[in-house]
DNA sequence: TTGTAAGCGTTATCAT
DNA sequence: ATGATAACGCTTACAA
C-alpha cells in the first residue's frame, strides 16, 4: 500500500468538487492500470501499440479498454500537446451562401480530424469581437474568418495574427489584412453580369450594390463600372445604389429607381435576396421581365430558378469555396512555412435565366441552367 | 536554486514536442509567479480576488497579468472541473428554420457562458452518429439534438443518456426517447392550415407531407386529417403524398397531383420550400392561385411574402424555439433534478396571404401579415 | 518489458 | 498573507 491516503483524498475531493455533476465518470488509463495491476505508462503505450510492450499485455489492455468503453480524454491531450484540433469559424450570418460554405469547411475539416466551432457575428462588429475573444479563449488551433459588413477596423483580426495563430480569410476578404485567403473573383462576377445585360441590349443598367465598406460589394461594382466603360456606356451615379444585403432595402431602392424620370432598363443586384426584393418592386410597378426591364442576381441560390420569371444569377461555388478554404487552412497548419501567403481566387459563372434573356443566341443556350 | 534541472528539462521538452507549433506560448500563472517571485497559488488567488491576499500583491499581480495579456487556460480549467462549458448541437441541415433556431440557441448559450458546437448531419443517419461520437469525445457538457430524417434507430441518442449527459431534443422530437424537449405543436399547425383552406371553400385538399418516419410530418398530417374529418370531408389517400423536404420533389409530386382526373383544389405543404415547388408546378399548369387552387405552406419563411402570389404559411417561431431550447438546457444543467422532464410546446400561428385567401372576412383581415 | 516521475495550467487543501 | 502539494488525464524521457 504505497499511497492510500492521497487516493482517499482524491475521492473525497471529487465528491466535493463534482457533486453538482451527475455525468458518469469516463474510464481513464488509470482505471485500466489499477485493474490490470500495471502502471499508467504501460497502459498508455499498450493502447498506442508501442513496440516494446508484450503482446499479451497489449491484448489484455485493449480488451479491458474495449470493455470499459475507454475514450482518451481530449482535454488532457490538448493540454499536453497544445492542440485542440478545433477550428474557429467566424461568419457574419447563416444565409444560403455562408451556410453552404460552412458545409464545405465542415466536410474537409472533419475528414482531417478537426472539429469546427462556428460563431455568427450577425453582421455586428461588436459580436465579431466577442466571438474572436471567445474562440481565442477556447484555444482553437486557428481561425477561418469572414468579416461582418460593419467591420471597418481590424485590430481583433490583427490580434490573432500577433499571437501567431493560423488565420485564413474567406469570401469577405480584407485588404488591410495580409494572410492566406479564399475568395471569389468578384470583379469577374460583376463583369459577367453586366456584360450579359449589355449584350442583351440593355442601356441604362443600375446596380444595387451592398454596403460601401464591403470589399465584395465594391469589387462587383468595379466589374460593373469597367464593363460599362468598355462598352462605351457612361456610368450614372443615380444608377448606383448602396444598400444592405436585404430584400426589404432592395425592394425600396428599386421602387425609387423605377420612380425616376429616366428609370433603368436593367438592374444588377449583388445578391439573390436583393434580386428578389427588386423583382417584387418591378412586378408591383407592372413591368415585365425581361422585356421592359432586365434583372441579374448574384449567388445562384436555388430560389432563382423557382421564382417566375426565373432569375439570372452569378454562381460563386460556395460549397467548393468552403472546401478550398478548409484545405488551405489545414495545409497551412501542416506546413512549416508560417506565412504561406496563398490567395485562392474562384472564378464565377453566369447562369442565364428568364429575367434577362431577351435575345436568344447559341451562347445563351449553352450557358443556361 | 531549488530545482534548476527540471526547469531546463521543461524547456527542452517543450522545444522538442512543440517545435511544429509556431503559436506564441500564452502567458501562464507560473510566468507571473516567477516574475513576481510569488508562488502559483498566490497569483491564482490574487487574480480571483481572494480576501486573504495583500492588496499590494493583488495590484502587482493584476497589473502584470494585464501587461502580459494573461488569459486563464480553459483546457486546464476544464480538465480540473470536468466542465467544458460547451454545448454540442446536432441538426439535420442549415435551412432557414434550423439556422434561425441555432441563432436562438447561440444567443442564449453565449449569454450563459456556453459555447456552442454545431454539427450538421446533412439528413444522414451515418453522419449523425459520427457527429454524436465526435461531440462525445469533445466532452461537451450536454447535447441539443434534432434528428435527421433518416434516423429510425436511436441507440446513439440513448448512449448519451446512458452516460448521464444532459440532453434536450428540439423541433424533431422523437417518441422513443424520453427527455426534456422543445417542439412545435405540429398537430395544431396542420389544423390551422387545413381549417383555413376549408373555410375558404376548398373541397379537395391535398397534403404534401414529409418523410414518413418523421414525427413533425406525421403530426402535421394528423392535424390535416383531423380537420378534414371534423368538417365532414373524407380523406383521400391519393391526396396524401409523402416526399422529401425538397422543392424538386414537391414540384414533381404537385405535377402528378394536377394531372389526376380529379385533381385537388388546394394543397397544404408542410414546408415553404415545398410550397414553392408546388407553386412552380401550379403556374406551369396555368392555374391561378387562390381562385383555381389554394396553397398553404409551413415555416413562414421570408420568401413566402416575396413571391407572387405571396404564400400563406404557418409560423413556427423558430428563433423563439431555439432560445427556449437553450434556456431549458441550461436550466437542466443547473438543476439537481437530473431527469426534469419538461416538454415545451410552442403554438403555431397562421399567416394568411394571397395564395389561399379567396374569401375576405374580418378574421382574415386580423390574421394577415 | 515495465515502472517512475515530471509536466501541460489550474485550483483546493493544508501547512506555515 | 503566502507557499507547498496533489490532483484533473495523459505522454514521454529515463531508470530499472
Amino acid at each position: 500500500m504505497p499511497e492510500p491516503v492521497p487516493e482517499l483524498c482524491r475521492r473525497i475531493r471529487q465528491n466535493e468538487l463534482f457533486s453538482h455533476l451527475y455525468m458518469e465518470r469516463q474510464t481513464t488509463i488509470k482505471d485500466i492500470a489499477v485493474a490490470l495491476r500495471l502502471s499508467k505508462s504501460t497502459v498508455s503505450r499498450a493502447l498506442r501499440d508501442a513496440p516494446d510492450i508484450k503482446i499479451e499485455t497489449k491484448k489484455a489492455v485493449k480488451a479491458l479498454a474495449e470493455e470499459l468503453d475507454y475514450q482518451p480524454n481530449k482535454l488532457a491531450l490538448s493540454l499536453l500537446n497544445r492542440q485542440t484540433h478545433t477550428i474557429g469559424v467566424i461568419i457574419p450570418n447563416l444565409d444560403y451562401v455562408l451556410s453552404t460554405m460552412v458545409k464545405g469547411i465542415d466536410e474537409v475539416a472533419l475528414e482531417a480530424g478537426y472539429t469546427v466551432m462556428v460563431c455568427q457575428s450577425d453582421e455586428s462588429f461588436g459580436r465579431e469581437i466577442v466571438n474572436t475573444k471567445r474562440l481565442l479563449e477556447s484555444l482553437v488551433d486557428g481561425f477561418i474568418v469572414s468579416v461582418s459588413s460593419e467591420t471597418k477596423v481590424f485590430e481583433h483580426i490583427k490580434k490573432i495574427q500577433n499571437k501567431k495563430i493560423p488565420l485564413v480569410l474567406f469570401d469577405r476578404v480584407v485588404n488591410h489584412i495580409s494572410c492566406p485567403s479564399v475568395r471569389l473573383d468578384n470583379i469577374a462576377g460583376g463583369v459577367l453580369a453586366t456584360q450579359h445585360l449589355v449584350d442583351q441590349g440593355y442601356k441604362r443598367i443600375a446596380i444595387l450594390a451592398g454596403p460601401e465598406n464591403l470589399n465584395i460589394s465594391n469589387k462587383r461594382m468595379e466589374g460593373y463600372l469597367q464593363t460599362l466603360k468598355l462598352n462605351g456606356l457612361r456610368p450614372d451615379k443615380r444608377m448606383i445604389i448602396h444598400c444592405d444585403f436585404n430584400q426589404q432595402y432592395a425592394y425600396e431602392a428599386t421602387k425609387e429607381l423605377l420612380a425616376m424620370k429616366q428609370p433603368p432598363d436593367a438592374i444588377f443586384t449583388i445578391s439573390d435576396r436583393m434580386a428578389i426584393g427588386a423583382m417584387l418592386a418591378i412586378k408591383e410597378k407592372g413591368l415585365q421581365m425581361p422585356d421592359d426591364i432586365g434583372l441579374v442576381g448574384f449567388n445562384n441560390e436555388p430560389v432563382t430558378s423557382l421564382v417566375s420569371p426565373s432569375i439570372s444569377s452569378v454562381e460563386m461555388y460556395a460549397f467548393e469555396m468552403g472546401k478550398a478554404t478548409a484545405k488551405l487552412f489545414i495545409e497551412m497548419l501542416n506546413s512549416d512555412d508560417t506565412m504561406a501567403h496563398q490567395e485562392i481566387v474562384i472564378k464565377p459563372k453566369l447562369f442565364i435565366r428568364e429575367s434577362s434573356k431577351r435575345i436568344i443566341t447559341k451562347k445563351d443556350r449553352n450557358n443556361s441552367a
